[in-house]
DNA sequence: AAGTGGTCTAGACCACTAT
DNA sequence: TAGTGGTCTAGACCACTTT
């Protein structure tokens, strides 16, 4: 044993109750009192024994179903999960960090042009082959060492006001953080791994041939149009993905 | 306008309430009805709008929001978030399905010997310099493809009865897709990029110098004690990490 | 002061599982 | 039949923001 779990929930804290008494459950999985395969006490048990009603109990099993440390089955209980890999899920904070540090963090444009689609292009943006596009291409750098490298291609339309406001270097950040754009509906994301081209190589400063990572994007409008397909370019000594599994107290 | 939204509340549907209710507005967002930064209809126009009680709008709001479509503000309203690139999240569910077709994947033990820990792995594992570790070799192939080489070192410790059960090849399986291992409390993940040794490019039957991603893992047992450090080196054209951020309908 | 989201109650009724 | 989870109600009270 080795720590304590607080058994009761304080009604006079800030925290609320069911988030208290989450807490407390996670806990005391976390510490082994409770192990994966095992049955927690019913609802009903939890209700008397925390002193909350049946909705407040109710919320606390739902959260602790999506955080994926248990699973409640109907007419039988709630168990402990065990630990399943294929739940882990990796986001893109660290991304985030860059853009949101904005005093350290410098987005420079290396390039703007129209270019015309070929079938790659056209396909991605469900465009005809020949027609014009918008082909920009970015360095994100951050402390002052280069850590990203962008290419977009974006629809050329006049009409879109989403052209001018992409084109503002400053878009990338509030793409990453929210509170950007408001025309985009959703994106397509892909990450695969890739080996430095020398142009790439020479841009991020480090030796050709060095594996990074690459993001792929296409973004879709609310009619359901590609706007925007692109990628960037990550070297893997800059940037991981990182996450954990299981019980995290 | 390319899709009517229905907008009553079905009571006689086997589709719980919040459940419509939540398709309903997640609908209306997509379809364009509210955009990124409107403010959604309060608690209580909801409550008389569909007939339902305020606790019931409440739990559809949380679920919006912890979808990342909308976000609550105390005293002010519930908004429609703009797209967030940062919180898009990509999972292993590609791995999980290797392990999850049965039939057509194959665990291959290409070697378990007994190991002395180096400097990197006592780290890792929490050890002393020479201390013994189990090291396992796999090879994954998915419909007779190698799609997967496996790494890994257990700490060496006959009371333990997780190195028997991990030794066994079907082990794997269960990590990825729960009911496996019950003595794992939670793991750490890492991805990054590599390129592919001579012996890696060998064993996946891949060029050599080829990008791959590389999946580091080290689990924790229930008393916090590491017991398995190890990568997966996944050729990047077998296996892509795919994931959508923004509003699905 | 009025309107907003946030928490919580004390039940009701239902569907499912085990015995 | 008894016990389990699952949904839902009709309010109450609170904290916060806006006017």
């Amino acid at each position: 044993m080795r720590q304590d779990v607080p058994a009761t929930i304080d009604r006079s804290s800030y925290e609320p109750a069911y988030a208290q008494l989450a807490n407390i459950l996670r806990r005391q999985i976390a510490a082994g009192i409770f192990r994966p395969g095992d049955r927690l006490p019913s609802e009903a048990q939890l209700c008397r024994r925390y002193g909350v009603s049946p909705m407040t109990v109710r919320r606390v099993i739902n959260i602790l179903a999506e955080q994926g440390v248990v699973v409640a089955e109907q007419g039988r209980g709630t168990f402990v999960k065990p630990l399943e890999l294929g739940t882990a899920a990796f986001n893109l904070e660290e991304f985030q960090r860059i853009f949101r540090d904005e005093e350290q963090t410098k987005v420079t444009l290396l390039e703007i042009r129209i270019a015309s689609a070929d079938e790659r292009i056209a396909q991605k943006l469900a465009l005809e082959v020949g027609q014009r596009t918008i082909y920009i291409r970015r360095l994100i750098s951050h402390q002052e060492a280069p850590v990203l490298y962008h290419r977009e291609y974006l629809i050329y339309d006049p009409k879109r006001p989403i052209v001018e406001a992409e084109l503002e270097v400053t878009s990338l950040r509030g793409l990453f953080n929210g509170g950007g754009e408001s025309t985009l509906k959703r994106g397509e994301l892909t990450i695969d791994a890739t080996v430095l081209t020398k142009e790439e190589a020479q841009l991020l400063q480090a030796p050709e041939a060095t594996a990074a990572l690459r993001l792929e994007h296409i973004f879709y409008d609310f009619e359901d149009h590609p706007v925007s397909w692109g990628w960037f370019i990550c070297p893997s000594d800059r940037l991981r993905l990182t996450t954990t599994v299981g019980i995290q107290e």
